[in-house]
DNA sequence: TATGAATGAGATTTCATTCAT
DNA sequence: TATGAATGAAATCTCATTCAT
């Protein structure tokens, strides 16, 4: 009777749960995870988190849409602004972002994605869409920003927008696979890898034609 | 004259089994795979698996392990051995099985290890060991090669030959997760990735001093 | 209206649980016996029975431990308490508990630990220092008690206590091999055996030196 | 070819069974014995074990049989021969043989016979006729002729002969139950008990009425 | 809302038994 | 006879989901 009334009372309930999830999902994996545990993480009983969440599935798109947050649009409409040419650009903002990529709660996305994305079309459509498709825009975008102000030469970048993000990929991808064993330097990876892209592009410079 | 009961006799069972297996993992991934199902398409009963494999995470050991084939020092050797330069090496055997890769069983393998690994890890360990780790020593003694024959300028992917190959990851992450959405041509982006690093490093070239 | 799916919901459903399964054990034995079969009889599902006792042979322990209530000591004190004297200890509460013990669970029990004990050291270990022991012990201290007093010789029953209870344990034995073909008068036999123990001890009679 | 033709050709295969059998079911108890096991101990395929023995519970019986020897009838002509008094024989030949008991294979076949017996009604009766009822009837001859020659005054080990020998199954039972932690000194426990009963029963002291 | 005891379908695993060789 | 690979029925155990409270 006496118990505070209030701090108990949380509205954002639901937040609270796909956090527990995420974080039971990145121990063990989506079919690992019992929904017990992530009652228990998130201090809810099993009941509650199905007046949420219908099905274990239904936590898991919730988890992950969650976790598709705008900042993509953020990075598209900065590059438009900004006043920086497109290789200051990408050697400051973009590095940075990428380089916090590794570490961030992205590389539980990816794992969910590879394990479980093939049993979820719609979910990876609704990634591919909003995420992928929108970041990889910025991305040729800015090479076109470079290219038209005579920073850069025409190049495959312009096609293949993904060859400019594929080691932060890389890095995910070894950190949940093996950074038990040996960790990687992503940061010297991902800077390096900026380097030798601007290095190849670069008008100043006679690359190939590629 | 009526189907046997009692199939063959084979020496060769256990291989049946994991490539049943690994065509199960293929299309549901090792949580939702039921060892009922890897019997039916091994044409077994799910007894005579067991009788091979005495748990079903035994038999995704098996899986992993009988894939890790000793093609990596088969490359390995060819690099020494080989008459080529750097360069040719690379836009030719090189290159050739790197665009193999995104559609090979190494699709369903990275799959796996990204999905189960982290509770493997021994497995992760004996991969690292036996394959990641060579390839890369592969790479490097290639790329040493180039800079020693005078081909290639000195750069990061002595330190890195993960570059090299981060957009061969990158294609089969794509096609696990968005083929079914958009196919990407993983051809071209490797070959773009091969010339623009190429065209980063050679010598030839006035690049940045990465 | 209808039967409720869910049923009750007790504090004591552990106790319920143990009673079916002594009941299911006595009847086929441990090894015969269904984990469905005990939750049948108890009236509840599979899955709750798990959720109390994790494994088969978990539920066997606690059915063990159930039954080994402190009736023992409830004896030992009495002996020590009584104001009879030790034949007349023998011949009155002795007696009937000793008359009582073979259409008991105790039978049950017995007929557990014979077929199971040697794979539970544990258990037995438990129930030697926790029943067996203290009974013998309690039989000891009754037989120095009559000898104290005058009324007995010294004799071997100091040493060996057991032979006191043997007949008992035979009449079980009897009882759960051979009751469907000839039933053994456990009354006569056991009440037949002390008289003749006391016979043999007793002061007033000139036995052999035993 | 040139292998040793002779000395693999046993003819007393089923012997050599029921022996490894035996031998398993002393370890494991009947329902957790493997088939194969028993089959890998006799050194013969599961295949050629089934050609002898239909199932099982065959193989079972069959164990139990093998060791229904003909000792008792030896025993009963003994006493009825022996021109020992009763209580030479008692304290000579039967306790020889009473102490040689706990140790004895038969203390597998109690533990069998307790465990399985409830499910093998014709075994336990088969039992009871051709071993148990014929030593008790050898046990009440010798009472008998004790008390016919004088030695032994009338009592209820004519009742109850099982009495005689209900310590030498209580110390099979300890043995199997309780060896582990605490061994019993069955001889002591019993040749004390012989004697014990002896002073009971002798027609020189005055015992009790029982 | 909130709980957590209870369910039941289904997954893994075991093993007596069979049969092609 | 003799083998042991192969079967399949059945047992143990798991866990997403439900529902009385």
């Amino acid at each position: 009777m006496s118990a505070p009334r209030f701090k108990r009372r949380k509205e954002d309930r639901p937040a609270e749960i796909t956090a527990a999830a995420l974080a039971a999902f990145a121990e063990n994996g989506y079919a690992a995870t019992r929904v017990d545990d992530v009652a228990r993480r998130a201090g809810v009983s099993k009941g509650l988190l199905y007046l949420y969440f219908a099905t274990k599935e239904e936590l898991f798109r919730a988890v992950i849409r969650s976790f598709v947050v705008p900042k993509i649009d953020a990075l598209k409409s900065d590059i438009g602004k900004s006043e920086m040419s497109a290789t200051a650009f990408l050697r400051g903002p973009f590095l940075e972002m990428a380089k916090s990529l590794p570490n961030s709660p992205a590389k539980i996305l990816v794992r969910l994605m590879v394990a479980e994305g093939p049993k979820h079309p719609d979910l990876t459509a609704y990634y591919l869409e909003n995420v992928v498709a929108p970041a990889l825009d910025a991305l040729r975008a800015l090479i076109a920003k470079g290219v038209a102000s005579g920073e850069f030469r025409p190049s495959a970048l312009d096609t293949y927008p993904q060859l400019i993000v594929a080691p932060v990929m890389f890095s995910m991808l070894w950190s949940i696979v093996f950074d038990t064993h040996h960790k990687l330097d992503s940061n010297g990876l991902i800077e390096s890898h900026i380097e030798l892209l601007i290095g190849a592009i670069s008008a100043s410079t006679q690359g190939e034609k590629t």
